[in-house]
DNA sequence: CATTTTATGTGTCGTAGCGCACAGAAAATT
DNA sequence: AATTTTCTGTGCGCTACGACACATAAAATG
């Protein structure tokens, strides 16, 4: 199971462990391509492996009867799938789908397992994470609900440039709707309004951030909110 | 410590535990009354207590600028407030309010802590009751989002019936308003509607719960997913 | 019993966002 | 180059719900 690493081990919660630690790790990490539209685990069906992305991002999304699946957690290198395997658990508690394709690196559960129990700073990182998505599920409750698409698009797209490591990414309105759980077409509305404050440019799926600082300034208070509870955890 | 626990303790996750682990665990426990309106923790405040609800019950709720706090979670008899000390952090990741007066046994988290390292089943029991919250937040992000206030507010009626174990409780549309995050108007609409068709009786507050399966389905499916969820990891 | 406070019912108006429908335009496919 | 598919812009009517306002009536308080 050795295998080809990366030299640049992007992702913060593997950089995190302690060098020794963290060898002993990578030896049984695998290297994976994450591509658009990949199902990494579905709702209930047991997680087949954890995945550490290093560049590209995930999507925790969950399904409703008659609408859209809606977005509720978002992975990219600062973060893992597949963390409530520390609770011993093991199915998925969410469907996960590749959002923004890339790489990451990856372990099967059962290896995953294992190494939790010789790991204890793993164990302790993770627990840290779950924390997190704690704190961030109950943030993005709150969110969808009362702030409205402008912001709410504002800071999808601060998310994602942060997880994308690129002021350029591909997304179709149609996507962004689903995620953000609104018609199509009020994600054109919304981008546009954007567009004509030449925050981002917008072709046919191309996205490009054109302002950061003014983005942020338009997204609701959750962008920096979450990214503080992140912080504190994760000096 | 030790205190005088109620003959009967009804609490599901104290049940979990094997006899032996349990008696010990209730030495260091004591027995308190929940009333409504405490605030038993504070976001990102040390968790001081963790509280095992016998009969009255315990929201999380989140703070957001410009909007009254919205409820995420509903802690009965079924689960735990404090679980998140399992995680290793000390603080909490929600404020939690008493929704309805009742009883709890309380042990401090320091307390608590020290239990976990030689309770295995007590830490297994929580990682469970930890995986269920997860599922619980992402659930209700989408319910708030998607559904409308008559069916929320029936599954809200449900939820908080099967844990305050009575037909009849006090809340005022004010509150309910507030949980669900809507105008106390609109509670009045859709209370009424559910009083018209008998399925409660509101009156001032006193809420008496007179027909629960037609109840069931007027609420949304969340209600019954959560129930599922639940069920499946403590049968 | 008078007064204040609390809780509910109602009503009006404004609006964000939905559902639907269709048209134009760029890209992909043949 | 012609055709199909994908993506975006736009418009219209509708509705759930918000903001605000006020009336009524039951409790609590003096």
């Amino acid at each position: 199971m050795s295998v080809v690493i990366p030299v640049q081990v992007t992702n913060h919660l593997i950089r995190c462990l302690s060098r020794e630690e963290r060898n002993r790790f990578l030896q049984h990490c695998e290297s994976v391509n994450l591509v658009f539209g990949d199902i990494l685990c579905e709702l209930d069906q047991p997680i087949q492996h954890v995945y550490f992305p290093l560049a590209g991002f995930i999507s925790l999304v969950i399904s409703m009867e008659d609408h859209q699946p809606l977005e509720v957690g978002l992975i990219g290198n600062e973060g893992m799938l597949g963390a409530t395997l520390a609770l011993g658990i093991a199915d998925a508690p969410l469907k996960a789908v590749v959002q923004g394709s890339g790489s990451a690196l990856r372990m099967t559960a059962a290896q995953f397992q294992l190494e939790l129990r010789n790991s204890p700073s793993m164990l302790s990182t993770l627990n840290s994470y779950l924390y997190v998505l704690v704190m961030q599920l109950s943030q993005t409750a709150a969110c969808t609900h009362f702030h409205e698409i402008e912001p709410r698009l504002a800071r999808w797209l601060l998310m994602t440039h942060d997880r994308a490591h690129a002021d350029h990414f591909h997304l179709t309105q149609e996507y962004l709707a689903d995620m953000l759980g609104v018609r199509r077409s009020s994600i054109t509305i919304a981008a546009g309004k954007l567009q004509q404050q030449k925050l981002i440019s917008y072709i046919r799926g191309d996205i490009n951030i054109l302002d950061r600082k003014k983005l942020e300034a338009v997204s609701c208070e959750c962008y920096s909110l979450l990214n503080d509870h992140y912080a504190r955890l994760f000096p």
